[in-house]
DNA sequence: TGTTAAGCGAGACGGTACGTCGCGTCTTAAT
DNA sequence: ATTAAGACGCGACGTACCGTCTCGCTTAACA
């Protein structure tokens, strides 16, 4: 009898909570930030979602872009095609805060780690296809391809976070090379 | 003149906050929360520490042993002695969600940042050593030692931060192969 | 459309706090000592008092009791009345404290002079009118009547005030002769 | 052979606090106040005073200039002389303030009280002289000399802490005669 | 098609923690 | 042994959000 919950009220959250996260990072981040952006209320919100980490959830959920995996032809080219679009996303600073403060908030609430989980496979599948491609193709032994992700991503990561900088374009082909030796490429080809 | 800034209440802040972080997690800390099971006042925590995560990043920096580079003679050796004692620190949830609010909070503070490479170079160093012995025996090819820190710390960055949970005890060996490979040992292992 | 500032909790704050000055004073007079005695939360003070004094004087206004003037037929007898009931409050310790301390803090904040001009006046008027009435009797020569109440009172606040205790009740009959002669009555008859 | 407690800091600490009575108001005033504005250490202050309240009250007992009993020959004239000189202090809002502080707090501090009777001891002596002079000339009959005080400061003071502000200097001759004809003077002036 | 129950905005409520200020006590070094 | 300097435990300050609640207004689905 009564209307149901409005699809436009929670876009509305849901684009808020994506604003602030993306100005101010997650420390902006709370249910009366939304509530003051959004101009829902803040009973809206609760009805819509029963903690201000769901509200999260979703609106990261409402965010995840689907990167297709590249093919090229060599793993050589595939891996340079993956790692640039993937330092596109960790060159930008706010990006780059907005994972890191997922990974953190993650670590503390299973509910955020399983759609870090999400995020993180949309972006960890074509990197398992390239490489299942490429042992396929021989250009590399057989490897489990969870194990693959992890060399891939990893160099990146920790250069990105622990140096606090990304790599710039031009490292890229040394780092891919140590990849690729990594992963058991006979010859990285020069 | 006055006198200076007291040992014994650092040290009962700081271990009334690991003592926090052990009993009720995370969530539970907060200056008052540290102020009441240390009996030290929250003005003297602000003295002390300009910030709740200060205290935290230091409590972190006083539990956290330095870590002297291994020397087994050789690099598969070595790495192994490192890797294994940085998985101890990454298997503990509350530790390495401190890592990632560190992590995460540098991004978007440059005097935190200073403060996290400082932690950081803490860890890298000693692999520094380890590479450059590997390449003075010949082990390896000559590289850029940062590259090396990347090349070793990435995987398990990756593997702790993505995939939410630290490789186990077992599968170390292998990660090691991979990671021997792609710095160029001849022969991992005969 | 929200509900409106509640009643109730504005009447527990009003009643805590002059209980408060009451038992302990103004020095145990502040808002989170209301707080915990009324059980209203702080930011419930706040949002209906923007600070401790607006609350005070609200306070105070609150508790303004209207004395009625007296009419024995004589200025003697009406005189005798009025400062009876007058050294009546100021008998009491809490009673001369909080008089006191109402008298400083309006000495420093404009606005709580107005409530301390509104509770003084209602002690001052029946004083103007005891006076009148023995002008149009004819029992004293006509005076500003602003001028006989600080004739009538001052007595009564420099004894009580200065010397630290009020007059005993058998003292009153002298000071009254001597408030009379002044106000030029014949002869104050015994 | 230790230096007695210097009467340099003594000075600098009542200067200061004077300064700031002047420049913010006694809600300016804190020790710490006038510990930055002076120099003087913290230590030091407590080591004069035992209460920032003391040392409102020596400041104010150093600028309060002592007094002596007119001696003009007839009871009018040292009347007039006296509460002249009395309405001066009374003027000043700043000392007004002081003496309220002065008077509640001792309603519930024997210490202070005492101090308090000290200062108003400094004032009442003069009248008692006055009144003494007075009998004996005949201008007046017999009468407690404590009560005449009472008579002579009560106007005043309902004056100035009741209506909040002092008499003007032209409104002082009738009241001066009010407070005569109190006193059983024959005539105030012919 | 008019009734009506639920959604909605607004925001008051009792709370917890924040980071700051001043208190009065103390410790230290320097004169 | 007094002083300047300031750290200490303490407690109140005023603010920000929390999650719950009450309020009228609006609206979509059912009768």
């Amino acid at each position: 009898m009564p209307r149901p919950l409005s699809e436009t009220a929670r876009q509305k959250a849901i684009d808020a909570t994506f604003a602030i996260l993306g100005d101010e990072g997650i420390d902006g981040f709370s249910i009366e930030a939304v509530t003051r952006r959004s101009g829902v209320a803040k009973t809206t919100i609760y009805r819509h979602w029963s903690s201000a980490n769901e509200l999260l959830v979703d609106a990261l959920d409402c965010h995840i872009e689907t990167v297709p995996a590249p093919d090229t032809g060599s793993l050589h080219g595939d891996l340079t095609a993956m790692t640039t679009s993937a330092l596109e996303v960790m060159a930008d600073p706010a990006r780059r805060r907005m994972l890191l403060d997922l990974l953190s908030a993650a670590a503390s609430d299973p509910e955020l780690e399983q759609i870090k989980q999400a995020l993180v496979s949309e972006r960890t599948h074509p990197i398992v296809e390239i490489v299942e491609r490429a042992v396929e193709r021989g250009e590399i032994p057989p490897i489990e391809p969870e194990r693959a992700v992890t060399f891939v991503h990893g160099p990146l990561m920790a250069r990105t976070m622990l140096q606090g900088e990304p790599p710039t374009t031009d490292e890229l082909p040394e780092l891919i090379e140590l990849i690729m030796r990594g992963l058991g490429a006979e010859r990285p080809d020069t």
